[in-house]
DNA sequence: TTGTGTTTTATTGCCTCC
DNA sequence: GGAGGCAATAAAACACAA
C-alpha cells in the first residue's frame, strides 16, 4: 500500500503561524531542556491526562537557533510558504521527513516513556501537525531502533566476558602443560630409582640375605611424593582425555580445584583447596591404579 | 554527477491481550 | 474480533566518496 497515504495532516497553516510568533533569541539553544520542567507554561503540557509529563507543546520547540535549516524552515522563509507547504506536505505517494524540531520533540518524549498511550499520541500529532499513526509509526521505529542499541550494547558485555574467560582458559592450559612437563620428570625419576632398587635386590638375594628388610625406596622419593605424583598423573590424564568440563557448557558443575578457580568466589560450587585432591580416596586409587605403570603400586 | 551505503519513514503480516 | 506491538521489509531521502 506504498503511497496510497495522505497526509492530511501535516502542519497546518495556523500552527505554523503560531511556530513563527514563538521564534526565540539565541539564548534558546537548548530549546526543549526547558519544556519538560514542570513548571512549562505552554497549554498542551498542562493536559490531565496520564502521560502529559512527556507531552509538550510543539510551538515552544520552534525556539531554536535556526542552526538547522529543515524543510520546515525553508518553507517558512518562501513568501508563498503556506502554499508550497501545504504542497510539500499533501504530496500523496512521497515520503517526507520530520523537522529537525519535530524529531527533537519526539526524542524528548520517547526519553520520558517509549511507550505511547491513545491520549498522548492524539496529543503530540497535534501539536507537531502530524498523523496520530506517524507519531506511532516514528514510536514504533524509535524502539526498534532502542533495542538494537541494546543488542549492540549487551554484544559488547558479552565479548567482553569472552575474552575474559578466553585468557584465564588460556592459562590455565600453560598452567596444565607445565604440570604435565613435571609428572613426566617425576614418573622418569621414579622409573630410575625403581630399577635401581630392583637391580639391588636381585644382587642382594645372590648374597646371604639375612639381614633385616631395609625400605627399597628410603633415599628416593617418599611415599608422600609418591601419591602425589600418581594423583597429578590422574588428573592430567583425566583433563586430557577428554573428560574436562572447562569448554562444555552443558555441563554446569565445576566442581575441582582448576575449575572452580574461574568461577565466582559467592558461587556455591566455588571450592578451592589446593592442597587436597578433588577426587575422592576411592576414585582416586582407582584412576592411579589404572592410569600409572603397575610398579607404583605393585 | 553518479553510484553506493546508510538512515528514516511507512507497510505488511503475525502475534498477544482484552 | 479489534487494537496495538513487533519483526521484516520496501522505498524514499540523505550522505559521501570518486
Amino acid at each position: 500500500m506504498a503511497g496510497g497515504r495522505v497526509y492530511s495532516g501535516g502542519a497546518s497553516s495556523s500552527s505554523l503561524s503560531v511556530l513563527l510568533q514563538n521564534q526565540r533569541g539565541p539564548c534558546a539553544s537548548e530549546p526543549l531542556d526547558s519544556l519538560f520542567l514542570s513548571g512549562s507554561s505552554n497549554s498542551s503540557s498542562a493536559s490531565p491526562f496520564l502521560g502529559s509529563r512527556s507531552m509538550v507543546s510543539f510551538e515552544d520547540v520552534r525556539g531554536g537557533n535556526g542552526s538547522n535549516r529543515s524543510l520546515f524552515h525553508q518553507y517558512e522563509h518562501e513568501d508563498n510558504g503556506d502554499d508550497d507547504l501545504d504542497e510539500y506536505f499533501h504530496q500523496p505517494g512521497k515520503k517526507r521527513r520530520l523537522t529537525v524540531d519535530q524529531v527533537q520533540f519526539l526524542e524528548k518524549s520517547f526519553d520520558m516513556e517509549n511507550k505511547l498511550e491513545p491520549e498522548r499520541k492524539i496529543l503530540l500529532a497535534k501539536d507537531l501537525g502530524l498523523q496520530p499513526r506517524q507519531v506511532a509509526i516514528w514510536f514504533q521505529n524509535r524502539r526498534a531502533r532502542w533495542k538494537n542499541k541494546q543488542l549492540e550494547k549487551d554484544y559488547e558485555v558479552l565479548q567482553a566476558n569472552y575474552n575474559s574467560l578466553k585468557a584465564d582458559c588460556e592459562s590455565l592450559a600453560e598452567e596444565n602443560d607445565k604440570l604435565k612437563a613435571e609428572v613426566l620428570v617425576l614418573s622418569g625419576k621414579l622409573l630410575h630409582k625403581e630399577k635401581e632398587s630392583e637391580t639391588s635386590e636381585l644382587s642382594d638375594t645372590n648374597k646371604v640375605s639375612q639381614e633385616p628388610p631395609q625400605n627399597p625406596t628410603a633415599d628416593s622419593l617418599s611415599e608422600c611424593e609418591v601419591s602425589k605424583v600418581s594423583a597429578v598423573a590422574s588428573k592430567q590424564e583425566d583433563l586430557s582425555s577428554g573428560k574436562s568440563d572447562i569448554f562444555d557448557s552443558d555441563s554446569p558443575h565445576y566442581t575441582d580445584g582448576v575449575h572452580s578457580s574461574i568461577l565466582e568466589p559467592g558461587d556455591s560450587s566455588y571450592v578451592f583447596e589446593p592442597d587436597q585432591s578433588d577426587l575422592s580416596q576411592d576414585e582416586e586409587d582407582n584412576l592411579s591404579k589404572s592410569l600409572l605403570p603397575p610398579y607404583i603400586f605393585p
